[in-house]
DNA sequence: CCTATTTTTGACCAATCAGTAATAAAAGGT
DNA sequence: ACCTTTTATTACTGATTGGTCAAAAATAGG
């Protein structure tokens, strides 16, 4: 490599970024917050990353990144198909908590709200997140119906609807402080209801 | 009233600026696109009805006054209390596709999502909205109790707190094209599982 | 040591942002 | 007709927006 090397790690400036746009949002984070936050020039972030949606985009996919990172590792571990569905959305919940530094609530969601709508980019990348875990899901379930876990009655599709709808919904409700215990309790409950 | 009288019906303008929020957010909402949407000048937008902020505080205490007007008339047309709730929940389905040059989703979870982490007058008026909402709901579920519709094993709180968690849910995913349809069979679902 | 290459830096840009002040216009009260 | 009160309109403001550009700095290879 040639050249001037560089000053900074490009994964520190993406997760400061990430942050910035995770507590603030898209559109309220200016550029000069993300000059802050990364401790770079403006410059430099044209530069590495283009201008700021394409910065944005880089971040939005680091985040389902790890979130899909944090999900596979749950399924690993189970031992059980329904089991794994379980431990995957009670470690979104812990997924906040445990690195106490992030904003509240789940970035996915925000931007899903906030941009979603009006950009096409992040509408493809946060269907095809969605469709990745419906697709999982759905196959745990049916693992499970073949298992004898779960009811051949009820239908696979509509109880992963449910989920994916309870999860949005306890995200939305993340937004602002949120009692973890409950949120466990909350989901324990909803799986309950459904299984 | 003496003094020149005004041009334009007050009701209107919140009702545009209402639809402008809505569809793009606080933020993304320029004061040149309300004053585009509503017609009238800049200097009249803040005589009449104050700052940005202000007005959009107005727009989002109109929404949820449509809400609960909503709300409540499904409630006075129900005859029995588990069949009012089912109506009510069917009935914020029904909303958007109603009037059909309203944004999609719904804007109090759209607000919620970008500004009630930020804005405490925001997140006070949610926070009073939602308890109205789940102090109502946990009425009529323990007048089902007594009815002996519902079973007197449930909790109700739980129940309570699962359906507003659907609704968040399912207004989330709302924000993108969504089958009303669908929509309605989920719900249908997701309260058979509950009740 | 010199040059090619990359990054860093600071100055700069037009456009847009929310918001204001002053004036003009339109009504009612007397 | 005239004054008061309210609204409408125009022009303007300073600040901030996202974004660009050229020059300086720093390194590796020849």
């Amino acid at each position: 490599m040639v050249g001037r090397p560089r000053q900074f790690d490009e994964d520190e400036v993406l997760d400061a970024a990430m942050k910035a746009f995770w507590a603030n949002g898209y559109e309220a984070t200016s550029l000069a917050e993300l000059v802050s936050v990364t401790g770079l020039h403006k410059g430099s972030l044209y530069q590495a990353f283009g201008d700021k949606h394409a910065l944005f985009i880089q971040t939005l996919k680091r985040y389902l990144q790890n979130v899909r990172r944090c999900k596979n590792q749950s399924l690993r571990q189970a031992d059980t198909p329904l089991g794994g569905i379980r431990a995957v959305l009670h470690g979104f919940i812990d997924m906040s908590e445990d690195d106490s530094d992030c904003p509240q609530g789940c970035m996915a969601v925000k931007m899903l709200v906030e941009m979603a709508p009006h950009d096409s980019e992040v509408q493809r990348i946060m269907e095809e997140h969605k469709n990745g875990m419906q697709a999982t899901m759905q196959e745990r379930l049916e693992e499970a119906q073949e298992n004898g876990d779960l009811s051949d009655g009820k239908s696979v599709e509509m109880i992963t609807a449910l989920i994916m709808i309870f999860m949005d919904g306890l995200a939305t409700q993340a937004t602002g402080p949120m009692d973890h215990e409950d949120a466990h309790r909350m989901l324990d409950a909803q799986l309950d209801a459904l299984f």
